[in-house]
DNA sequence: AGGCGATCCTGAGGGC
DNA sequence: TGCCCTCAGGATCGCC
């Protein structure tokens, strides 16, 4: 489940690769992956040369030197990746949109099955900007200090303070395993309302996201079941999963049993006693 | 208006 | 072995 650390894994991996590149064909073989009402020539960068790839949260944006960008979803279990038709390192299935460039043999591929993800054309950075406007600021780019503050700013809300953090208009990047992992970290229980927490610990959660965040950066993300970089390669960061998908199993630091659930409709790992 | 449940979609995994 | 049911979840929509 592409997150944050995976969609900056993957721009990391794809950048040196696109950046100058020139998109010579492409083909689109679902329509309704896409969408910007946009034709489908022009949607996807055909003739364009790749500028910069940008992120954020969980959005990725192809730039172009013309101006136009696509935007790419991961969903649930979108792929994005370069591959040598003769070495092909992801199943032929779910296919959905196939770039061709210039004076190379690889060709980048968007890939997914559960259809979650999915493309999105804009005509120029103006328009990015104004998508971008709707949703909070990164949670990785961010200073933790800000991170901070813009948290505490909901500290009005009734809502379980997961349902803060997945909320992609307050911070955007953060999913449900790492959502699990930092309030683990920091000691706080996910299903408590967002308003009784301290400044305290609104700076703990801060603190906590940005390195769980970096240190998932780092291992390439979490594979668990679908996500692969830029190259076709697993994260390993699940290896460091501390709570996430681990419920019934003794809490790495205490040993008490992890308790699971359902908080903000999703399924919700903790530890009763590290967790206040 | 904020919060929450339903919805979309496919494949894995469990039970029988 | 094979079938069927459940579950996973990001973003969006509609309802209360």
């Amino acid at each position: 489940m592409p997150e944050l650390p995976e969609v900056e894994h993957l721009r990391r991996t794809l950048e040196p690769a696109l950046l100058g590149a020139m998109v010579e064909r492409a083909e689109l073989r679902r329509r309704d992956v896409l969408r910007g009402a946009v034709a489908v020539g022009e949607a996807m960068l055909v003739g364009g040369r790749i500028a910069s790839l940008d992120r954020r949260g969980k959005e990725l944006a192809i730039r172009c030197e013309d101006g136009r960008v696509l935007c790419v979803h991961l969903g649930m279990s979108g792929q994005l990746v370069l591959e040598s038709p003769v070495a092909p390192t992801l199943p032929a299935t779910h296919r959905h949109a196939e770039w061709g460039l210039r004076g190379r043999d690889e060709r980048l591929f968007f890939r997914d099955p559960r259809r979650f993800g999915g493309l999105v054309a804009l005509r120029d950075g103006e328009a990015l900007r104004t998508r971008w406007l709707g949703r909070g600021p990164d949670a990785f780019a961010t200073r933790p200090a800000v991170v901070s503050s813009t948290l505490a700013a909901q500290g009005g809300r009734r809502a379980p303070i997961k349902a803060v953090l997945l909320d992609q208009r307050v911070l955007a990047g953060i999913g449900n395993i790492y959502a699990d992992e930092s309030l683990f970290r920091a000691g706080v229980r996910p299903d408590r309302p967002a308003r009784s927490l301290s400044l305290e610990e609104w700076k703990a959660l801060a603190s906590a996201l940005r390195r769980v965040l970096a240190d998932a950066v780092a291992s390439g993300g979490s594979s668990l079941r679908d996500y692969r970089d830029g190259s076709g390669r697993s994260g390993s960061y699940q290896r460091l999963h501390l709570v996430y998908g681990r419920g019934e199993e003794p809490c790495p630091r205490c040993g008490r049993t992890l308790r699971s659930g359902r908080v903000a409709g999703r399924t919700t790992t903790w530890c009763p006693r590290c967790q206040r």
